[in-house]
DNA sequence: TGTTAGCACTCTGCCTCATTGAGTGCTAAT
DNA sequence: ATTAGCACTCAATGAGGCAGAGTGCTAACA
C-alpha cells in the first residue's frame, strides 16, 4: 500500500519534522518553521515545494489554503512504521513506575487496575488493560459445599488463584456424603472432557449411582458451567477516560461527548483493543484504520503481555491521532515487562 | 434557617414561576415573562418589585444588571421544601421502566447495574446505586477447603447469596481432617463473637488442639477477615456520567472536566450519596450544601431502598442544581419500589 | 537542473465599534 | 398598592478592518 520508496531521504526528514512538530504543538506547521527549527540547509521555498509533493502523495493535508500542514492518517502510518524514534523513558519516570508497581499486590485484579492507572498517568491518555482469557483447560478443581438444608455452594478453582462460585437453592434433601461423591465424579470428568459435555445422560447415570435428584444435579452442572464462563470472561480495566478532554482536538463538546460515550461501552473497548500484535510487538491502529466511525480522530496502541504465549492479555493506550507515539511505545513496553514479572510471581509455574 | 413565613403567598407563586421557568429554559427569567406566561393578574412592574424583594432575601440572583433572575441555592432549597410539585411519571415511562426491570435477573449486582442504568436513562442525569452494606452479624458460615498440597481456599458465606473467597498458599502439610475441625471451630466462634476477635491467643490454643501450624491458622484468619471486609464493602454502580455534558451549565470544558474527574472517584461518590434520608423519604443536597467545592453547581437527590430498615442501600441522582426535581423524585421513588420488590424476591425471607 | 528570494494572494484570528434587545429600577400617576 | 412609562445597563451579535502566518508561483541564480 505505502510505496516504501515513494519518499526520498529529504522528503522523509521533512515529513518527520512536520509530524514531530505537529505532535508537540497541535498547530499546522509551515515551511518556515521547519526551515528554521531543524536546519537542513534548505530554504523555506524548497521545503514548500517538497511539502506540495507530500501533500499530493497524501501524507499531509492543509486545513485551509493559507495554513500550514498537518499529517494525514497515511502520514502517521508512515511515521510509526519508518520514521519514529522510540523515546525512552526518563530515569525519573522509570523510578516512579517501578515504585508504584513494586508494592506487592496479591490480587490479580488490583494488579491490572494499578497497571492501567499507571499507564494513563504516565502517558496522559486513556489506558486499557484487558485481562488474559483463561482457557477451559486450566480449570483445576470443582468443589461442592452444603451450606444449609436448602443450598449448595458450587466453587470452581482455576490456575492463578482465580476462584468463582455460585450458590444454588433447591428443596430436596441432599446429604453431605452424596455431595462428596458427586464432587469426586465431577473432578474425574474434568480431567477428561469439558464439563459442558456432561449433560442429561450422564446426569441420569450419576443420579442412579449417588442418588441425588436429577434436577439438583442439573442445577449444579449449570452453575459449574456458569462459573467456568465467568472465569473465561475477560475483564477490562479502563483508566483516565477524561484525559482526552485535555487535548484541543476534543475541545468541541459534541465530539468529546461522542468519544466519552464510546469509551463507556465495554464491548467497543474490547473490540478496539483486540490486538493484532505479535508477541513482543506493538500494534498501532491510526484514525480511520479503526473500523468505528467515531474513532476517526483516535489512535489505539496495543501490545500483549502474558507468559509463554498462552494466557495473553492486552495493554492498550487510546488517544488522539496526534499522539506522542514514541513515548507511548516505550511506556507500554516498560510496563509490559513489569506486568509480566508480577504475573509470573503470582501465577508462578502454575500449569 | 429559612424563615417559613418570610414569603407571602404571592412571593411564593412568583418564586415558583421563576424556578419552574429557569429549570426548563436555563435562561435567566425576567419580570415580563412571568407576567405573560402565568397570568396572575399582575403587571410586570409589580413583579419586578417582588423580585427585588426576593433578591434581597437571597432566593434569587442576577447574573448581571440587565439580566433576568436565576434561583440561588437558597431558592432551590425553598422550592424543594415548599413549592415543588412532584411530577408523576407518564404512563408510557412507567411501562418502559417496568418492562426493563421485569426480566428476572438472578444476580444481584446485575440488578443494581440495571436499576442504575434505567434511572440515568429516564432522568437524563447521572445515577448512582449503592449496594446495601451487609453487617458482620449476617455472616452465615465459613468453609475451608484443601485445594492442593500447598493451598487452602477460604470461603465466607453471607445472607442473600453473597459469597466471597480467598485462596492462600503455604508450605506446611495440612490434612483434610484438620481443616474440617478448624472449620467447625471457626463456625462455632462465629455464632458468638466476631471473627476479628479471634487472634493470637485463640490461634495458639487451636494449634495445640488441632495441630495445624500457627502461621497457617493466622493466614486463614486473615483471609476470613478480608472476605468479611469484602462482604461489608459496598459496591457503587454509576451510570450516565457523560449526561452532564448535555447541560449548558457545563459547556465550559474546564468545568466539565472537573466534574467528570470528580465522578470517577469512587470514594467521593460514596460520600456524596451517603444519604441522610429517612425511610421512604427523599433527600436533597443542593449546590453548596455539598461539602465539596467542585460540586457547588451540582445537586444530589437520594433515597434509600431495602427491606425492613436493615440492609439498606442508596439510590441517587446527580445533576446540575437546575434539575427537574419534580420528575426526578417520582422516578427515583418508582424505581425504589420495583427494586425493593426484586430484592425481596432474591433475598427472600432470608434472616 | 535544483534551489531560493521575492511577491501577490488567501485565509484566520482578533480587535473595535455600533446596534439590538432584553431586562431593570425609579418615578409619577392611578 | 399597583402600574405605565422612561432612562439606563449590559450581553450578544455582526460588520469592518487589520495583522500575521502561510502558500504558490515566477524569475533569477549557482
Amino acid at each position: 500500500m505505502v510505496w516504501e520508496n515513494e519518499l526520498n531521504e529529504r522528503k522523509r526528514t521533512i515529513l518527520k519534522s512536520i509530524i514531530d512538530n505537529y505532535i508537540e504543538s497541535a498547530q499546522p506547521v509551515g515551511s518556515r518553521t521547519i526551515a528554521r527549527k531543524h536546519d537542513l540547509g534548505l530554504g523555506s521555498a524548497t521545503i514548500r515545494n517538497e511539502m506540495a509533493d507530500l501533500e499530493e502523495l497524501g501524507y499531509i493535508t492543509q486545513p485551509h489554503t493559507s495554513a500550514g500542514r498537518i499529517p494525514s492518517d497515511k502520514g502517521y502510518r508512515f511515521y510509526v512504521d519508518n520514521l519514529m524514534q522510540v523515546q525512552s523513558l526518563a530515569q525519573e519516570e522509570m523510578m516512579r513506575i517501578r515504585k508504584a508497581m513494586d508494592e506487592r499486590i496479591e490480587e490479580i485484579n488490583k494488579l491490572f487496575r494499578k497497571a492501567s492507572h499507571i499507564i494513563s498517568k504516565i502517558t496522559g491518555y486513556t489506558s486499557v488493560v484487558v485481562s488474559p482469557q483463561l482457557s477451559r483447560t486450566r480449570i483445576k478443581s470443582i468443589q461442592l459445599l452444603k451450606i444449609d438444608e436448602k443450598s449448595i455452594l458450587v466453587v470452581v478453582v482455576a490456575g492463578g488463584g482465580i476462584v468463582k462460585n455460585k450458590l444454588i437453592h433447591h428443596d430436596q434433601v441432599v446429604e453431605e456424603a452424596q455431595l462428596a461423591k458427586l464432587t469426586q465424579a465431577a473432578n474425574l470428568f474434568l480431567a477428561d472432557k469439558t464439563i459442558g459435555q456432561m449433560t442429561m445422560p450422564v446426569a441420569v447415570e450419576l443420579q442412579r449411582e449417588i442418588n441425588i435428584p436429577a434436577e439438583v444435579i442439573l442445577a449444579i452442572l449449570e452453575s459449574v458451567d456458569e462459573c467456568i464462563r465467568k472465569i473465561e470472561t475477560v475483564d477490562i480495566y479502563l483508566e483516565g477516560v477524561t484525559n482526552i478532554l485535555n487535548y484541543p482536538e476534543f475541545s468541541d463538546l459534541i465530539k468529546a461527548r461522542e468519544v466519552l460515550d464510546l469509551l463507556s461501552e465495554e464491548d467497543v473497548i474490547s473490540d478496539m483493543v483486540r490486538s493484532a500484535a505479535k508477541k513482543h510487538q506493538v500494534d498501532f491502529r491510526i484514525g480511520s484504520e479503526n473500523q468505528i466511525d467515531e474513532m476517526k480522530d483516535l489512535s489505539v496502541i496495543t501490545t500483549s503481555y502474558g507468559v509463554e504465549g498462552k494466557n495473553v492479555g492486552t495493554i492498550g493506550v487510546i488517544g488522539p491521532t496526534r499522539m506522542t507515539y514514541g513515548k507511548v511505545v516505550s511506556s507500554i513496553q516498560y510496563i509490559r515487562e513489569l506486568l509480566n514479572k508480577e504475573i509470573l510471581r503470582l501465577f508462578g509455574d502454575d500449569p
